[in-house]
RNA sequence: GCGCCCGUAGCUCAGCGGAUUAGAGUAUUGGCCUCCGAAGCCAAGGGUCGUGGGUUCGAAUCCCGCCGGGCGCGCCA
């Protein structure tokens, strides 16, 4: 049986057509929050009744009469009926409901995937730490949220590249190699000869000890550091269990003369200009307060002429759509980058790259704030959360929140297994899943031919109905870069599950109702593990 | 001072291209273990949606002012 909530769509839109000849109206359908409303409501007779000038109610009754037929033919439902303001509401047959679980178990993993996308090249770009230190919570929250959105946009059908773009090359390289040098001296942070605004972290002793370059040569010691902190990052990343597919570093932007390019580019079109010794982009031809410095009295170039650069690379290797992740305090730069892609006059739209910022971690263990850890010095790791509470828990409570909101993470609450803590109680839904199963013994496969009409229980078609939202609202997620939506999903799932799975019996002796229980069941158990893994969190079998 | 973001239950947060009685979790209180995992479930209480205006038949949602908090305002990245 197809979707009831788009049959009772597309009966409207039939309705639309017929009552309001020749207007067009977007037709809604919702799920009423209070259950008297029924199962399914639209209040496109309220819409209506603006352009129409007509009262709601009245529009909403020959709503009601022209979609009679409709609607009897339809078997989703008895009757479309009006409520408040002219609200049109039904209350779907509990075999409309329970028609979702035959579609996941047929579908299993796939249950939910979109194709929005139809092939199209997205690139993510995120992460991207500069070689200086071991990645901080800051990284690890750009890590959850910018792999859980490739993976969203994936699951609807776009063709999608990870990319890490790093600087290999700049002043704060320069200023890591210093620091080693000087550790390798026997210096320590904050002796006198100790480099100004150097790395204090422990790390750094750690390169200067592995380290078998000649401590003068400050070329080589770069390089191995470069090296040797690129191969931490990496071995982080492992464990965080995100994967890219492209490393791009910013030194081959100069190499391969773009930046020069970008830079003349700009000059020819007269978009720059020479003031105090300096070279200027004039950004307030595309909304910036103030132009900005393209090259600076010293002859070298700003970072963010690399920056429009490495995004010209992206525009020319045919994404279309390019999501960057980077955190709030960055967010001068997106205009920035927008305003000098628009000075070349290469026919980029406006809004691109699209950008999510996402605001500061703030770690707090036993009541009070952690600020630092011995590994990095100033800052709390992404390593240290692993090792506290373990990657599942890092990358779900890190794309629980929307984006833009400061998050607190509770070191005690995410290693508490109980209820209070989310990813375990999601998980655990999973695992009493797959335990009524290992007791059940039967084969899995069977549950395809089970007679979904037994399911009558208010909790199991609500249950039920729970699993039809799902496709919609992973395919409003990809659109709108929100993993953390699907994270509040999987919660009210495994709520609505546990609640189903204490009021009733699944293995009952009635063997076609046991079927149909376990149908359910099964449905479920995909639905979650679906959502963890765009989540990047395992679904586990035993917990 | 300017720009962007945030302000919803004691706490942590959803909802915000307007629409039927504002949601979830947690905390608090009271119930539920001969029975598929009590790492669980059920119930109750708890909110002038920061504040003052405006638009609208209708605003937590859109617009403006104010208050409070975060971030940014370099010839740093």
């Amino acid at each position: 049986m197809a979707d009831p909530k788009e049959v009772f769509r597309r009966i409207l839109e039939d309705g639309a057509r017929s009552v309001a000849p020749g207007v067009a109206v977007q037709v809604h359908i919702e799920r009423p929050k209070n259950p008297e409303h029924g199962d399914l409501s639209s209040n496109v007779a309220l819409q209506l009744a603006k352009s129409l000038r007509g009262n709601p109610r009245d529009i909403a009754s020959r709503f009601v009469a022209t979609t009679q037929a409709a609607v009897a033919a339809s078997g989703i439902t008895d009757a479309i009926t009006i409520a408040g303001a002219g609200f049109l509401n039904i209350r779907l047959k509990a075999a409309a409901k329970a028609s979702v679980v035959s579609r996941v178990l047929s579908e299993g993993c796939d249950f939910g995937r979109g194709n929005a996308g139809n092939g199209a090249k997205v690139q993510v770009e995120f992460v991207s730490a500069n070689p200086t230190g071991p990645l901080h919570v800051g990284h690890g929250r750009q890590g959850a949220l910018g792999d859980a959105i490739a993976a969203l946009l994936e699951f609807q059908g776009y063709a999608v590249t990870r990319e890490f773009y790093y600087n290999d090359a700049g002043a704060q390289i320069d200023k890591l190699a210093w620091s080693v040098q000087a550790r390798a001296r026997g210096l320590k942070p904050g002796d006198s000869g100790w480099p100004e605004e150097g790395y204090a972290g422990e790390y750094i002793e750690d390169i200067a000890k592995a380290c078998q370059e000649s401590v003068d040569d400050g070329a080589a010691v770069r390089r191995f550091a470069v090296e040797y902190l690129r191969r931490e990052q990496d071995a982080d990343l492992q464990a965080f269990g995100v994967k890219f597919d492209v490393y791009y570093l910013e030194s081959s932007l100069y190499t391969d003369g773009r930046v020069d390019t970008v830079v003349r580019t700009w000059g020819d079109k007269g978009k720059t200009y020479e003031k105090d010794g300096a070279l200027w982009l004039r950004t307030t031809d595309y909304g910036d307060d103030k132009d900005r410095v393209v090259r600076k009295s010293d002859g070298a170039f700003t970072y963010f002429v690399p920056d429009v650069a490495y995004h010209v690379t992206k525009w020319e290797r045919g994404f279309r759509k390019v999501v960057n992740v980077q955190g709030t305090d960055h967010h001068s730069t997106v205009l920035r980058v927008r305003a000098g892609l628009q000075a070349l006059g290469l026919g980029i739209p406006e809004g691109y790259p699209d950008y999510v910022l996402h605001s500061l971690v703030k770690v707090m263990r036993g009541g009070a704030e952690v600020k630092i850890s011995k590994r990095a010095g100033s800052y709390v790791t992404v390593r240290d959360l692993i090792d506290w509470v373990g990657r599942d828990a890092v990358r779900f409570f890190l794309v629980s929140r929307k984006a833009d909101s400061d998050f607190v993470f509770d070191v005690d609450l995410a290693l508490q297994k109980t209820d209070e803590n989310p990813v375990y109680y999601v998980q655990y839904a999973h695992a009493r899943v797959c335990s009524v199963f290992a007791q059940w013994g039967g084969e899995a496969q069977r549950l395809g031919s089970a007679d979904l009409s037994r399911l009558s229980g208010d909790k199991e078609l609500a249950l039920a109905q729970r699993l039809g939202e799902f496709p919609e609202l992973v395919a409003e997620a990809a659109r709108e870069f929100a993993p953390h939506a699907v994270a509040f999903y999987l919660r009210e799932l495994a709520a609505q599950f546990h609640s189903y799975y204490n009021a009733e019996r699944i293995l009952v002796d009635d063997e076609a109702l046991r079927m149909a229980r376990l149908a359910l069941c099964q449905a479920v158990r995909h639905t979650l593990a679906n959502g963890l893994s765009l989540l990047g969190v395992s679904a586990p079998e035993k917990m």
